[in-house]
DNA sequence: AGGGCCCATCGCA
DNA sequence: TGCGATGGGCCCT
């Protein structure tokens, strides 16, 4: 993990998320570097180095860690990627990652209970994914969403999934659980990243599981729900996955369907690509 | 009721 | 074989 995603201009992003659309959108014709380069109005040489900046690969890695082919191979890789902390013995299902990110749970009677008194603070700051919105509360990190649009959008998916919860603009308070979300090279044992995961019991369960998933690796929708002891709530997994509140940090984009297709993703499939990509890129 | 699923089949190249 | 497409089952909110 060598990146330094500070160094990135922040408009990279665009870039990307352009050639990616445009990409998926003519998949089947195999636009050639060059003329998605045209698309998005660069010279093959300035995609080439927004590429390397973005994700550490030439244009041509990226779009290879972006196949169908790729994507099976990664499925395969992480086949035995949940019984690996089984043998080393270690005890809780999110142990593996606990290292870098404590958790503490909450029910949804339990949020209700303070849902009214309870402020959380929101921030946006820059990413390589575009905008992110970052929502806390005191006890760490409960919201992790991205702009597409206009900020209020975003502002309204994260406080329907609280209601009644005080929304108060921070930055001050946002931006250090900002930084450290998108920097790999600072989740660190000694510094974990505090996260607040409300929700049933069931998609807790879930959102835990996530955690489990090493960066770089994807498991599926099935598997998780056979880690949980519920082997054939695959689908029940996959909505529960899509309500996680914690984007990235609860790596809900490193869950694909059984064939490796991308299935959903709740800010668009076009940045579950993107971070797939990013992360490829992290890990060499 | 209705999903970010999954499996078995089937019909086509 | 390897695809799309389809139908039925499954389990949580």
């Amino acid at each position: 993990m060598l990146t330094r995603v500070t160094e990135q201009p922040c408009d990279d992003y665009a870039r990307v998320q352009e050639a990616l659309a445009f990409m998926t959108g003519k998949w089947r014709s195999h636009p050639g570097i060059d003329a998605i380069a045209a698309h998005v109005g660069l010279t093959p040489k300035q995609f080439h180095d927004v590429f390397r900046r973005w994700a550490g690969l030439s244009p041509k890695d990226f779009l290879a860690a972006l196949t169908l082919a790729q994507a099976r191979k990664l499925l395969r890789d992480g086949a035995n990627l949940f019984e690996t902390s089984l043998e080393l013995g270690l005890s809780g299902p999110s142990r593996l990652h606990d290292l870098f990110v404590t958790h503490e749970a909450l029910s949804p009677h339990e949020y209700r209970k303070g849902a009214a008194g309870l402020v959380l603070s929101y921030g946006f700051h820059p990413s390589p994914f575009g905008e992110a919105l970052v929502v806390t509360t005191p006890r760490g990190m409960a919201g992790l969403g991205f702009v597409d649009g206009a900020r209020a959008d975003a502002l309204a998916d994260m406080q329907a999934r609280w209601p009644g919860a005080h929304l108060v603009e921070d930055q001050e308070l946002t931006a250090p659980y900002a930084a450290r979300a998108f920097q790999p090279e600072l989740w660190q044992p000694e510094t974990p990243l505090r996260v607040v995961l409300i929700g049933t019991d069931f998609e807790v369960s879930v959102w835990e599981t996530l955690l489990t998933i090493p960066m770089g690796q994807a498991t599926t929708y099935g598997r998780i729900a056979s880690k949980i002891a519920r082997p054939k709530a695959a689908r029940a997994v996959g909505a529960a996955v899509g309500r996680n509140p914690i984007s990235f940090v609860v790596p809900c984009h490193r869950v694909l369907g059984q064939t490796g297709a991308l299935t959903g993703y709740h800010w668009g499939l076009t940045r579950k690509q993107a971070m797939l990509g990013w992360e490829a890129g992290q890990c060499r």
